[in-house]
DNA sequence: ATATTCAATGCCAATATTGCCATTAAGCCA
DNA sequence: TGGCTTAATGGCAATATTGGCATTGAATAT
Protein backbone atom coordinates (compact mmCIF):
# COMPACT_ATOMS: atom_id res chain seq x y z
CA UNK A 1 0.00 0.00 0.00
CA UNK A 2 1.17 3.20 -1.10
CA UNK A 3 2.25 5.94 1.72
CA UNK A 4 2.43 9.64 1.18
CA UNK A 5 4.14 11.39 3.17
CA UNK A 6 2.40 14.32 4.88
CA UNK A 7 4.09 17.15 4.27
CA UNK A 8 6.85 18.05 1.76
CA UNK A 9 10.47 17.34 2.28
CA UNK A 10 11.67 20.29 3.19
CA UNK A 11 9.43 19.67 6.37
CA UNK A 12 11.08 16.78 7.54
CA UNK A 13 14.60 18.93 6.88
CA UNK A 14 13.55 21.43 9.18
CA UNK A 15 12.20 19.28 12.00
CA UNK A 16 15.54 17.53 11.91
CA UNK A 17 17.46 20.11 12.01
CA UNK A 18 15.93 21.20 15.68
CA UNK A 19 16.15 17.21 16.31
CA UNK A 20 19.49 17.42 16.05
CA UNK A 21 19.91 20.72 18.30
CA UNK A 22 18.35 17.97 20.90
CA UNK A 23 21.01 15.11 19.99
CA UNK A 24 23.36 15.75 22.43
CA UNK A 25 23.99 14.99 25.94
CA UNK A 26 25.78 18.14 27.33
CA UNK A 27 22.70 20.18 25.14
CA UNK A 28 20.44 17.89 26.97
CA UNK A 29 22.51 18.57 30.10
CA UNK A 30 22.00 22.51 29.06
CA UNK A 31 18.82 22.59 28.34
CA UNK A 32 17.61 20.80 31.26
CA UNK A 33 20.00 23.39 33.23
CA UNK A 34 18.13 26.54 31.88
CA UNK A 35 14.86 24.75 33.32
CA UNK A 36 13.05 27.93 35.01
CA UNK A 37 16.01 29.98 35.13
CA UNK A 38 19.08 31.92 32.74
CA UNK A 39 22.52 30.51 33.39
CA UNK A 40 25.81 32.59 32.41
CA UNK A 41 27.93 30.33 30.35
CA UNK A 42 30.65 29.98 33.02
CA UNK A 43 28.01 28.39 35.14
CA UNK A 44 27.26 26.21 32.22
CA UNK A 45 30.93 25.41 31.55
CA UNK A 46 31.29 24.08 34.91
CA UNK A 47 28.39 22.06 34.99
CA UNK A 48 28.88 20.13 31.62
CA UNK A 49 32.34 19.83 32.46
CA UNK A 50 34.23 20.16 29.04
CA UNK A 51 35.90 23.10 27.52
CA UNK A 52 34.52 26.75 27.62
CA UNK A 53 35.12 26.81 23.99
CA UNK A 54 33.49 23.20 23.54
CA UNK A 55 30.43 24.40 25.71
CA UNK A 56 29.86 27.61 23.67
CA UNK A 57 29.84 26.11 20.52
CA UNK A 58 26.70 23.85 22.30
CA UNK A 59 25.50 26.74 23.10
CA UNK A 60 25.47 28.14 19.58
CA UNK A 61 23.99 24.81 18.08
CA UNK A 62 21.38 25.82 20.48
CA UNK A 63 20.80 29.36 19.22
CA UNK A 64 20.60 28.50 16.38
CA UNK A 65 18.08 26.04 16.66
CA UNK A 66 15.93 28.52 18.20
CA UNK A 67 16.24 26.79 21.46
CA UNK A 68 17.81 28.87 23.78
CA UNK A 69 18.71 32.92 23.70
CA UNK A 70 21.28 34.96 25.27
CA UNK A 71 21.71 38.16 26.91
CA UNK A 72 24.77 39.83 27.43
CA UNK A 73 25.45 41.09 30.92
CA UNK A 74 28.84 43.11 30.89
CA UNK A 75 31.44 40.49 30.45
CA UNK A 76 28.93 37.37 31.07
CA UNK A 77 26.67 35.93 28.91
CA UNK A 78 23.06 34.35 30.03
CA UNK A 79 21.07 32.14 28.19
CA UNK A 80 17.77 30.98 29.03
CA UNK A 81 14.95 29.00 27.27
CA UNK A 82 13.46 30.34 24.55
CA UNK A 83 10.53 27.42 24.26
CA UNK A 84 8.30 26.20 26.66
CA UNK A 85 7.47 22.74 25.32
CA UNK A 86 10.79 20.14 26.58
CA UNK A 87 8.78 18.66 29.40
CA UNK A 88 6.96 16.51 27.29
CA UNK A 89 10.30 15.55 25.17
CA UNK A 90 11.98 14.44 28.81
CA UNK A 91 8.93 12.67 29.46
CA UNK A 92 9.26 10.87 26.16
CA UNK A 93 12.78 10.18 26.19
CA UNK A 94 11.94 9.11 29.79
CA UNK A 95 9.15 6.91 28.90
CA UNK A 96 11.33 5.03 26.31
CA UNK A 97 14.54 4.20 28.69
CA UNK A 98 12.16 2.83 30.88
CA UNK A 99 10.21 0.59 28.02
CA UNK A 100 14.02 -0.48 26.67
CA UNK A 101 15.30 -1.74 30.48
CA UNK A 102 12.06 -3.64 30.74
CA UNK A 103 12.58 -5.60 27.39
CA UNK A 104 15.99 -5.99 28.21
CA UNK A 105 15.03 -7.48 31.41
CA UNK A 106 12.45 -9.44 29.85
CA UNK A 107 15.50 -10.79 26.89
CA UNK A 108 17.90 -11.46 29.85
CA UNK A 109 14.59 -13.59 31.62
CA UNK B 1 26.18 30.01 41.21
CA UNK B 2 27.02 26.45 40.82
CA UNK B 3 24.39 24.68 38.85
CA UNK B 4 24.41 20.77 39.85
CA UNK B 5 22.96 18.22 37.64
CA UNK B 6 19.74 16.64 37.86
CA UNK B 7 21.07 13.35 36.72
CA UNK B 8 24.05 10.97 36.47
CA UNK B 9 26.01 11.59 33.52
CA UNK B 10 25.10 8.19 31.46
CA UNK B 11 21.41 9.02 32.19
CA UNK B 12 22.13 11.74 29.65
CA UNK B 13 24.39 9.85 27.55
CA UNK B 14 21.55 6.96 26.87
CA UNK B 15 18.75 9.98 26.27
CA UNK B 16 21.23 11.57 23.58
CA UNK B 17 21.10 8.15 22.08
CA UNK B 18 17.09 8.19 22.18
CA UNK B 19 17.49 11.70 20.24
CA UNK B 20 19.81 10.75 17.75
CA UNK B 21 17.60 8.25 16.37
CA UNK B 22 15.29 11.05 15.85
CA UNK B 23 17.75 13.40 14.22
CA UNK B 24 17.36 12.70 10.49
CA UNK B 25 14.71 14.05 8.29
CA UNK B 26 14.19 10.38 6.62
CA UNK B 27 13.59 8.93 10.04
CA UNK B 28 10.92 11.40 11.18
CA UNK B 29 9.45 10.94 7.89
CA UNK B 30 9.35 7.29 9.08
CA UNK B 31 8.10 7.26 12.49
CA UNK B 32 5.31 9.81 11.40
CA UNK B 33 4.01 7.64 8.29
CA UNK B 34 3.98 4.53 11.33
CA UNK B 35 1.66 6.25 13.19
CA UNK B 36 -1.23 4.22 13.60
CA UNK B 37 -0.40 1.65 11.14
CA UNK B 38 2.51 -0.66 10.67
CA UNK B 39 3.82 -0.92 7.16
CA UNK B 40 6.66 -3.04 5.58
CA UNK B 41 10.01 -1.75 4.40
CA UNK B 42 9.15 -2.09 0.61
CA UNK B 43 5.97 0.92 1.25
CA UNK B 44 8.79 2.67 3.31
CA UNK B 45 11.68 2.75 0.89
CA UNK B 46 9.25 4.44 -1.81
CA UNK B 47 8.12 7.03 0.66
CA UNK B 48 11.36 8.03 1.95
CA UNK B 49 12.77 7.61 -1.72
CA UNK B 50 16.41 6.49 -1.11
CA UNK B 51 17.95 2.93 -1.27
CA UNK B 52 16.54 0.30 0.43
CA UNK B 53 19.64 -0.82 2.09
CA UNK B 54 19.69 2.92 3.12
CA UNK B 55 15.95 2.85 4.70
CA UNK B 56 16.99 -0.76 5.91
CA UNK B 57 19.44 1.46 8.05
CA UNK B 58 17.60 4.32 9.20
CA UNK B 59 14.98 1.26 10.83
CA UNK B 60 18.31 -0.52 12.52
CA UNK B 61 18.58 2.41 13.73
CA UNK B 62 15.26 3.45 15.01
CA UNK B 63 14.79 -0.12 16.47
CA UNK B 64 18.26 -0.05 18.09
CA UNK B 65 16.74 2.86 20.24
CA UNK B 66 13.68 1.42 20.75
CA UNK B 67 11.29 3.17 18.95
CA UNK B 68 10.09 0.95 16.83
CA UNK B 69 9.50 -3.12 16.21
CA UNK B 70 9.27 -5.53 13.37
CA UNK B 71 7.30 -8.42 12.55
CA UNK B 72 8.31 -10.43 9.80
CA UNK B 73 5.46 -11.93 7.45
CA UNK B 74 6.97 -14.14 4.58
CA UNK B 75 9.35 -12.17 2.88
CA UNK B 76 8.27 -9.18 4.17
CA UNK B 77 8.79 -7.45 7.14
CA UNK B 78 6.54 -4.86 8.79
CA UNK B 79 7.62 -2.17 11.19
CA UNK B 80 5.34 -0.31 13.47
CA UNK B 81 5.94 2.34 16.69
CA UNK B 82 6.96 0.76 19.87
CA UNK B 83 6.12 4.03 21.60
CA UNK B 84 3.03 6.28 21.65
CA UNK B 85 4.49 9.66 23.26
CA UNK B 86 5.76 10.62 19.35
CA UNK B 87 2.99 13.08 19.14
CA UNK B 88 4.44 15.23 22.03
CA UNK B 89 7.53 15.56 20.27
CA UNK B 90 5.96 17.10 17.06
CA UNK B 91 4.03 19.17 18.61
CA UNK B 92 7.26 20.75 20.20
CA UNK B 93 8.77 20.53 16.71
CA UNK B 94 6.17 22.50 15.16
CA UNK B 95 6.26 25.09 17.83
CA UNK B 96 9.65 25.83 17.47
CA UNK B 97 9.54 26.00 13.60
CA UNK B 98 6.36 28.30 13.89
CA UNK B 99 8.63 30.71 16.77
CA UNK B 100 11.68 30.64 14.41
CA UNK B 101 9.61 32.49 11.56
CA UNK B 102 8.05 34.54 13.53
CA UNK B 103 11.68 35.26 15.21
CA UNK B 104 12.94 35.97 11.33
CA UNK B 105 10.34 37.81 10.37
CA UNK B 106 10.68 40.40 13.07
CA UNK B 107 14.20 40.55 12.18
CA UNK B 108 13.08 41.11 8.30
CA UNK B 109 10.93 44.23 9.32
C1' DA C 1 15.88 -26.99 -8.30
C1' DT C 2 15.73 -22.31 -10.07
C1' DA C 3 14.18 -17.91 -10.32
C1' DT C 4 12.20 -14.03 -8.04
C1' DT C 5 11.25 -10.84 -4.46
C1' DC C 6 12.13 -8.47 -0.15
C1' DA C 7 15.21 -7.13 3.46
C1' DA C 8 19.73 -6.94 5.85
C1' DT C 9 24.74 -6.51 5.78
C1' DG C 10 29.61 -5.38 4.23
C1' DC C 11 32.18 -2.12 2.15
C1' DC C 12 33.63 2.38 1.11
C1' DA C 13 33.72 7.32 0.07
C1' DA C 14 31.76 11.71 1.25
C1' DT C 15 30.23 14.54 4.77
C1' DA C 16 29.19 16.13 9.43
C1' DT C 17 30.04 16.37 14.31
C1' DT C 18 32.78 16.87 18.17
C1' DG C 19 36.47 18.63 21.29
C1' DC C 20 40.46 20.93 22.45
C1' DC C 21 44.06 24.39 21.84
C1' DA C 22 45.21 28.92 20.65
C1' DT C 23 43.61 33.23 19.63
C1' DT C 24 40.53 37.07 19.48
C1' DA C 25 37.08 40.27 21.20
C1' DA C 26 34.77 42.77 24.63
C1' DG C 27 33.87 44.55 29.19
C1' DC C 28 35.48 45.85 33.71
C1' DC C 29 38.60 47.62 37.16
C1' DA C 30 42.86 49.46 39.23
C1' DT D 1 46.62 52.37 29.85
C1' DG D 2 47.30 47.62 31.19
C1' DG D 3 45.75 43.56 33.34
C1' DC D 4 42.06 40.45 34.22
C1' DT D 5 37.87 37.90 33.29
C1' DT D 6 34.37 35.98 30.26
C1' DA D 7 32.86 34.29 25.89
C1' DA D 8 33.28 33.45 20.87
C1' DT D 9 35.94 32.00 16.85
C1' DG D 10 39.51 29.64 13.82
C1' DG D 11 42.00 25.69 13.03
C1' DC D 12 42.55 20.98 13.11
C1' DA D 13 42.46 16.06 14.18
C1' DA D 14 39.57 12.27 15.63
C1' DT D 15 35.29 10.20 15.23
C1' DA D 16 30.57 9.36 13.69
C1' DT D 17 26.96 9.51 10.31
C1' DT D 18 25.17 8.90 5.92
C1' DG D 19 24.14 6.78 1.32
C1' DG D 20 24.69 3.85 -2.44
C1' DC D 21 26.48 -0.34 -4.60
C1' DA D 22 27.12 -5.08 -4.35
C1' DT D 23 26.23 -9.07 -1.96
C1' DT D 24 23.92 -12.23 1.05
C1' DG D 25 20.04 -14.55 3.14
C1' DA D 26 15.43 -15.99 3.53
C1' DA D 27 10.87 -16.98 1.85
C1' DT D 28 7.96 -17.89 -2.02
C1' DA D 29 6.54 -19.29 -6.51
C1' DT D 30 7.28 -21.74 -11.00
Amino acid sequence: MKIRPRHPRPRYDARARIAKALAHPSRLMILEALENREVCVCDLTELVGADQSTVSKHLAVLKQAGLVEDRKAGVMVFYKLKVCCLQGFWDCLETVLAQNLKTQRAVLR
